[in-house]
DNA sequence: TAGATTGTTAATCGATTAACAATC
DNA sequence: TAGATTGTTAATCGATTAACAATC
């Protein structure tokens, strides 16, 4: 078997890492990149070819070895790419276990669902606060964190540096309240509100997941499909 | 004021509509479309022209002209498009009130968070059944939904028609339960699970909400921001 | 009629795919 | 060395933007 020597990581794990600008595409299909080869690492398997990655990924070689290019030469001609070398590589461009600090800003049933799921855990994010200006909930835990009276937001800011905050409030306060936490030092944010955050959106990071407008185009499809079949059955 | 007079609308609310193919990336506008007109309408504007919407939406007007027209002129030449006309015909074309049935598959903290929020509601669909494994939640009800016993489902899709399927179950169960939904009719899918499902994707729509992926591209950005921040300072 | 604004065609831009020389 | 497979350039495809004639 040909050992693969060249780019030889001399860095410690999750060591300061280039990341030049790379266009959203392909940064949106770097998460999807690293579940395949976390599974192939499962697997046991030690290397993989762009065609044999492209054949389980369902996209095709050529956009493999392009998109992973755009960090640089992960691979060796004639070899492949080492996976768990790559595995690596991609863990550190997505900031797996960096351990950003994060606060989740709505207690309601999806702050709770978040909270309580593995999902931050998992991918090395540390979940430090809840919070709710219900004062039934205040003072509650959920999945082991506490919940934070939202009037005590700039104090908690003051001592805890937050690296990201989880907007799962009503959307009324989207805005206001996106405002407050940007003032406050918070740069990321998981929008969950259905609100556009057009005016924090020039000095922070946003990332929308907005579920009603999934749902309206997983909808329209569904419909389209139905119409699609009357329209069949007319015509017999 | 010039009255609209082309494109009269002889239609019932809601009923049959032409769904041409139009390309995903369009599709996926939609929803922000109807989103923006929704609130036109509740300020009691009664036209707007591509260009007032493209200044509001931040998108080019020209992009609003090309996407509309997909579906057949809906503006009128001068004038520009009437809210209230534009915003029946995409709620028509997005299938709002189709009052398709729902199913959610899996109880668990997500599950209930959805079947309580009023995004279905909304936008005119009707959750049926929250289906689990789960002896201690089967027979309870959330938001009015009562939960069933999974084993139960081929007797319930035997007696409901169900048009879709929310995926909110272990990830591990995503497959062979989609299958199994697949084989009793269900054909539209809204995939949380976070498992890819090409098994059923030839057969059924599906829409993935992959919450991890999305949790990474924002860790990814806010990485690379403090990266570059301290690259700055280092400079200094 | 003159002004406004659409519908639509043409130009540009960006992303994907194909091809192949470099090289392990 | 021969075979395999990357890295990279060139070709294609699709989506966005610009321009303007049609027309209300």
């Amino acid at each position: 078997m040909v050992e693969i020597e060249n780019n030889v990581n001399t860095e410690k794990k999750h060591e300061r890492i280039d990341r030049p600008f790379v266009s959203p595409a392909v940064i949106r299909r770097l998460p999807r990149y690293f579940r395949y080869l976390r599974e192939l690492l499962r697997e046991g398997k030690t290397r993989i070819s762009s065609g044999e990655l492209s054949a389980r990924m369902q996209v095709t070689a050529s956009q493999i070895r392009q998109d992973l290019n755009c960090f640089g030469g992960f691979g060796q001609q004639g070899y492949g790419y080492n996976v768990s070398y790559l595995y690596s590589k991609i863990s550190d461009l997505l900031g797996v276990s960096m351990g950003l600090q994060v606060i989740i800003v709505g207690a309601g049933d999806l702050g709770r669902a978040l909270v309580r799921s593995t999902m931050f855990e998992k991918r090395g994010l540390d979940i430090v606060a809840l919070f709710d200006v219900d004062p039934d909930l205040i003072g509650k835990e959920f999945g082991g964190v506490k919940v934070h009276d939202m009037r005590d937001l700039e104090e908690f800011c003051s001592t805890h540096p937050v690296d990201m905050a989880v907007l799962t409030l009503p959307k009324e306060k989207a805005e206001e309240e996106s405002a407050r936490l940007l003032s406050l030092g918070v740069e990321g944010f998981w929008n969950f509100t259905g609100k556009e955050l057009s005016h924090i959106s020039k000095n922070a990071v946003v990332e929308n997941v907005h579920l009603g407008d999934s749902l309206m185009s997983l909808n329209y499809e569904i419909c389209r499909r139905k119409s699609e079949k009357d329209k069949k059955r007319m015509k017999e």
